[in-house]
DNA sequence: GCGACAGTAGACAGACCTGTCTGGTAATGT
DNA sequence: ACATTACCAGACAGGTCTGTCTACTGTCGC
């Protein structure tokens, strides 16, 4: 039973970074389950005994997304003021960005292919919700006229970003987006 | 012959309306042949023989989509400063996110299903070199500062309201994209 | 009338998909 | 020693996909 804990994880594990790394590349439609499984090195029952089908192993890959996501915003914790905070994310998102095969914000991404009420939508509301309160919560604390407005005007930044790092190829987009985030924050505190 | 203008072009037709109903509502991937041929009540040969492949319908489908939103962004031309025409670019947005099956930007959302190097990628570029074109070339007889730049942040706006739009189901997206655009493009004028 | 041609209907090949099931292996707890 | 458990390998069913092919129909110019 120790190892049930151990060698299970270590099953879901592959799986996971398996799928993350299949999924992300190429669009969660276009993979299928074998070729996943040979990725990962793990049998079929194994995947279905763990995942019970395709779209529960979509939502658990994008769940995993989420956290790390979460975990590398953490970073913007380094600095003093809302203000430093909230434009800090938008270096997050540079980063990100700079990974030598990213394609894009992943929840986007799938959304595209999903079928309304799929598990895919769940997570990627949940995953929306998260960011929107974290860009309100800063503007709020940074005193910031509208933040609930605002918050919802640097998400589309946010997402333009990754749109356009994705297809355009742009390598500037975080910092562009930075400098208009900066401009409407500060926009917005000075109305208050 | 008069004849085969006439009604090659209607088959030709039917089948891009039933792509363009089919493929936006529910992804290019999702879609097969059968389901756009049956919408169409065009048999499958006629399909192969007017587009050649699945891809190149998808592309002719983007293509028409493309030449849609030029049409429609002709409504711009009403007004009469630079500064009005740039921010109606939004109205027209808002328009399209009315619609009641609306489902995000079709270009986005396809060359999140495409494989690298597709005819979906060729589409979709060449939407985005107009759009951001269209954005610098207003900026820039607006006077503001640094039009490429700002052309590509206000298409970070553009692009993110659409995201809004489709997944947060937020109805006010275009109000807020433009209000952010005006800020925006205020500080650039300023700063010129 | 007749050939050319655009179109319809639908069978078909060959590939790929998800999900199930069988049978076998190795390590664990008792 | 032995049942349990986690796992692997792979066959299999049943479905869907794209793209091709055959055979037939209706309309046109000549």
């Amino acid at each position: 039973m120790a190892r049930e804990t151990s060698d299970k994880a270590s099953a879901r594990e592959r799986l996971l970074a398996a799928a993350n790394e299949l999924f992300y590349g190429n669009g969660v439609h276009t993979v299928g389950i074998d070729r996943v499984i040979e990725r990962a090195g793990v049998a079929k029952a194994t995947l279905y005994s763990a995942f019970g089908s395709k779209d529960e192993l979509i939502r658990s890959y994008l769940m995993s997304r989420h956290a790390a996501r979460r975990a590398a915003m953490q970073a913007i914790e380094q600095y003093e003021t809302p203000r430093e905070r909230l434009l800090a994310i938008f270096d997050v998102l540079g980063e990100s960005f700079g990974e030598p095969d990213y394609r894009g914000c992943a929840f986007i991404n799938a959304s595209a292919e999903a079928t309304p009420d799929s598990p895919i939508e769940e997570a990627t509301t949940e995953y929306r919700d998260w960011i929107r309160g974290l860009f309100r919560d800063l503007a709020d604390a940074a005193g910031a006229a509208g933040p609930d407005q605002l918050a919802r005007q640097l998400v589309m930044l946010y997402d333009g970003a990754g749109i356009t790092t994705r297809i355009d190829r742009s390598k500037k987009a975080a910092a562009q987006a930075k400098a208009a985030a900066a401009v409407l924050l500060d926009a917005a505190i000075a109305a208050a």
